[in-house]
DNA sequence: GGGCTGGATTTAGAAAGCGAACCTATCCAA
DNA sequence: TTGGATAGGTTCGCTTTCTAAATCCAGCCC
């Protein structure tokens, strides 16, 4: 079980932890569902507001947010026959947060899904068994939690 | 760059995904922090209070719905000389979400931290040099994040 | 008993969320 | 050249949630 020590208050203040800072960004309901359809191909105003349901202002909000962040890039697109339109296709930052909510899937496959079958899941290319998040030492060997030490600057 | 292809919807509707399951249990911002503070040690009701500088009613809130979804388990604590009180530890679903927060404060080292160093990292025990959060096959090496794939059920 | 302390609820005003209707620019067809 | 269709976005009231500050409540101490 290897419980966390207590402590009073955590090591580094909310307001220089980047941590805090990602959470301000990204950490509300409807841009972590903004994100999750993006990292699954969704790009399109109204294919957002479909696929989530949310209010066209909260969505037209969110993604201004985003592309200020510069998680999103904003780019015209054309199909043929008619007029261009904005594409929000996700940065290298935004890609970058695919790990992450695949080890929130997973997550919440473990916890949340009652027992039933993972909808998705993610296997290596080539491969069949299924990846899994963790960490890994520079090496890219695996590191178990409770082999974890965090470290403060200074 | 390895653009993800264009889709009108995502591949898993979002009532049916623990993805969005996930998103709906722990993705606000005051949940977030509650579990960033429960994972460095933070226990007690006025601890993160002032750590957070939030609403009491609102923490009094969540901390009642991640006792209900089973992530914190209240358990009474006394001090010599005080009356007993409740302490939220975290349980083994909320130690679980341990690599995913770790990752987003590496992500937010990377691209929130304005070239600063990050406040805190984190290594593996005995070692000086620092882990971070990736995907790992079932033998614990790595998988490149262009190397996964998803597979849908069914 | 009376103050102290740490959890937790009440209340009233501010902010954000919400649904529906509307606006706007472009392309196509008549 | 006018009219409709379409996709992105805004405006408008209304409801819910958030926030801050005061209050409550139960023990433990003297």
């Amino acid at each position: 079980m290897s419980q966390i020590p207590l402590v009073r208050r955590s090591p580094v203040p909310p307001d220089t932890c980047n941590l805090a800072k990602a959470i301000d960004l990204i950490g509300d309901r409807w841009t972590l569902l903004i994100l999750r359809a993006a990292l699954y191909g969704v790009r399109r105003f109204d294919d957002f507001q479909s696929e989530l349901g949310c209010p066209r202002t909260v969505l037209s909000g969110r993604l201004k947010k985003l592309v200020d962040a510069g998680l999103l890039t904003k780019k015209p697109y054309k199909a043929p026959g008619k007029r261009a339109r904005p594409e929000y296709v996700l940065s290298a930052i935004g890609l970058s947060l695919r790990p992450i909510l695949i080890g929130l899937t997973q997550w919440g496959d473990a916890w949340l899904g009652q027992g039933e079958a993972p909808p998705i899941s993610f296997t290596k290319a080539g491969s069949k068994s299924a990846i899994r998040a963790a960490f890994v030492d520079v090496e890219g060997r695996e590191v178990r939690p409770d082999q974890i030490r965090p470290v403060l600057r200074g």
